[in-house]
DNA sequence: ATATATGGTTCCAATATGGAACTATTTTTA
DNA sequence: TAAAAATAGTTCCATATTGGAACCATATAT
């Protein structure tokens, strides 16, 4: 699979993939903390962590001091989701919210306010609209079984 | 399941549903287009994007004038799902490249460039650094399972 | 009118998942 | 320090999900 996107979620593995990653980014590091706030079966979170970990998402580090149990925490590839995992949040606040409101909340701790949406911006800065958004299809790609809608000054 | 995440994820179903709507992003309305460009089993397929009907992603709408097979498009509910599908494609591109590149470049059609990456973003329009991102429990979710990490100014 | 493509459905085999029970190590407690 | 409890798994099994192949009805093309 050449797309981007195929890869990403062949490598993120499965639904429970991102719930872990979205526990580990709220600070959970240990199995029990991941078995507990998901709900998830032993030997499933087990598959799963150890899949994380072979993709580099995940590294399990032996414990800090005192000789405690091995953590599982975020490499820089895992954290470099967090764009995926806000942008996932924010759609469901916003299309499918639960009727007592989310049970997280993202901040801008700059602000103190609740992030803004996050979306493609212009190199300004500037919100821009999906109209202004194309995906291109490269040469080496196998090409697209329909034809792409055409935009504004293509032939 | 309170979590918006994991709303979000129980709406949208499975991998499959995603590399759905990136391709109903890219154009693909019929069962075909579908079908040749993921590869899916059709009986998957056809599950697939029922589930994505009934949750108000995709519509089936009758085809335009002709008399020709119905089709798939996005609502606008699906629309909005572009920051996850961008934010995919992103990651991929930095962390599991194909070596002969990805098949599809996402553009800003403002600058012709391609799209600067999605990252949160102050009032501003600033990239915001993850540091200043915080998820915060809210009051009438069931606490975690751990202590969430302490920043600064927090008793 | 006939042939072919399209959009499914049905059935079956392979795979993934969760539940329960079991084990080994670690941490707590008495 | 010894015993008890919690933690982090593993293994086995029953069930649910998935993909593959074959089949069928309708729509489109010849």
């Amino acid at each position: 699979m050449q797309c981007s996107i195929a890869r990403t979620l062949e490598h993120v593995g499965s639904w429970w993939s991102l719930l872990i990653i979205r526990d580990a980014m709220m600070g959970a590091r240990k199995f029990s903390h991941f078995e507990h706030s998901l709900g998830i079966s032993k030997n499933t979170l087990a598959t799963r962590l150890s899949e994380l970990i072979e993709g580099g998402i995940l590294e399990k580090v032996s414990a800090p001091l005192g000789g405690r149990r091995d953590e599982y925490i975020l490499t820089e590839q895992g954290r470099d989701l967090a764009p995926v995992i806000i942008a996932l949040a924010q759609w469901g606040d916003k299309w499918v919210a639960h009727e007592e409101g989310p049970s997280t909340t993202i901040l801008n701790m700059e602000s103190g306010e609740k992030l803004s949406r996050i979306w493609p911006r212009g190199d300004d800065g500037a919100i821009l609209p999906l109209s202004a958004v194309r995906m291109k299809r490269s040469k080496s790609a196998p090409p697209l079984s329909w034809r792409s809608p055409k935009q504004d000054g293509e032939s």
